[in-house]
DNA sequence: AACTCGGGGTG
DNA sequence: CACCCAGAGTT
């Protein structure tokens, strides 16, 4: 991890007013970069190595909103189970999603499918370009760049979360993050290099996840705290400026929790689109925006002894949900669209985090793994 | 431009 | 608990 030739090759090659930015991160990057499943060394880069377009991309995808820590798990398994794009195109879809279930933003996953498939007829090869890349499904304006400049060694401008703390902070923009990204994209095409623009984004990204971070940055141990307008002013925490967040709406349903005596749990599967799309729940009605303690089995999916067995609430990033639990016992056919699944099975089904929670609430114990006695 | 989409890590 | 994370698609 010593600092390497090309360290000294891109600040020989650093454009006019570069003011040796760009420089000092890839120097850093070198000596502190991250250890990360889906990254080549800087040092085989230098050999003329280059990252896999489909490693690159598949990573890409799920860092989208997601943290490294959560997806590491993930990238491992789907390169392991599709180890090519031709793979993963092969693959069914329903593979797909349940490798995916848990990771979360599940539009994604159909994404990748459909991108992966468009790929395959392609011979295999990602286009080697931003606009090609953009015309991809799941693939936006940050992955583009993130795949052009690492994959592709394209000058890129790659802007994502922590980018965009960076670059508020060296200039201290007071204006708020929506109106910024303008302002912060020119700013980043001013410090792309020609050479190892890819390292450079990374480099960024490594930053603003070790040493920039959200709150309490170490500025002490930055290569750049010597550029950075935040540092001079005392306050680095304060950027990027934000907007004021809405308030997040109550939302409220119910959860039937069908038990059919053996252990067995009546699941069903969501629509492929909106919330939770294409995953397993247990029926439920639709929100319900008002309070309305009557909430009763008549809203539900088929007709049981309903019994309300309990109420659970979650706070989600985007809402706070409060769900009724109904239970009962319910023998013979599943109804149509309905499933039985072996309660204590569940987790290993795409079933999310609330419902299993209502199921809990409905039957103690139920989602419990068995264990041989 | 504003909404919607999840689960998890962090201070 | 509040905030944020290698954002994208839809309206």
């Amino acid at each position: 991890m010593a600092p390497l030739d090309q360290t000294r090759k891109a600040s020989r090659q650093a454009a006019p007013g570069d003011t040796g930015i760009a420089s000092r991160l890839l120097a850093w990057y070198d000596a502190h970069h991250r250890d990360l499943p889906w990254r080549i060394t800087p040092g085989a880069f230098a050999g003329g190595a280059r990252a896999d377009p489909y490693r690159v991309w598949l990573s890409e995808v799920m860092l989208q909103q997601t943290t490294v820590e959560a997806v590491k798990a993930y990238f491992r398994n789907f390169v392991e189970k599709w180890p090519t794009v031709e793979a993963l195109a092969a693959a069914p879809a329903e593979d797909v999603m349940k490798a995916w279930a848990g990771l979360g933003y599940y539009s994604r996953a159909r994404n990748l499918k459909a991108c992966a498939d468009l790929v395959a007829l392609r011979g295999g090869h990602f286009p080697d370009t931003e606009a090609g890349l953009r015309e991809l499904p799941g693939i936006g304006a940050y992955t583009a760049a993130a795949i052009a400049a690492i994959a592709f060694d394209r000058p890129a401008a790659v802007v994502d979360g922590n980018v965009e703390r960076v670059m508020t902070r060296l200039h201290s923009i007071e204006t708020p993050l929506s109106e910024a990204k303008p302002e912060i994209r020119a700013l980043v095409e001013k410090l792309v290099p020609q050479t190892r623009p890819g390292d450079l984004a990374q480099a960024m990204m490594d930053l603003g996840a070790t040493i920039c971070t959200p709150k309490r940055p170490r500025c002490m141990l930055c290569p750049v705290r010597e550029d950075c307008s935040a540092v001079l002013t005392g306050d680095p925490e304060r950027f990027p400026v934000r907007v004021p967040k809405d308030d997040k709406p109550l939302r409220k349903g119910a959860a039937f929790v069908a038990e059919r005596g053996d252990g067995a749990i009546l699941l069903r599967k969501r629509p492929e689109k909106g919330l939770l799309g294409g995953m397993t729940e247990v029926p439920t009605t639709g929100w319900t925006a008002r309070i309305d303690g009557a909430t009763t089995a008549d809203a539900a999916p088929f007709s049981a002894d309903w019994r309300r067995a309990g109420q659970i609430g979650h706070v989600f990033t985007h809402f706070a949900l409060e769900l009724e639990i109904f239970h009962a016992p319910v023998k013979g056919e599943a109804p149509d669209g309905h499933f039985w699944s072996l309660a204590h099975e569940i987790s290993g089904e795409a079933l999310p985090t609330v419902m299993k929670k209502a199921i809990e609430a409905a039957i103690p114990g139920a989602t419990k793994k068995q264990r041989p006695h």
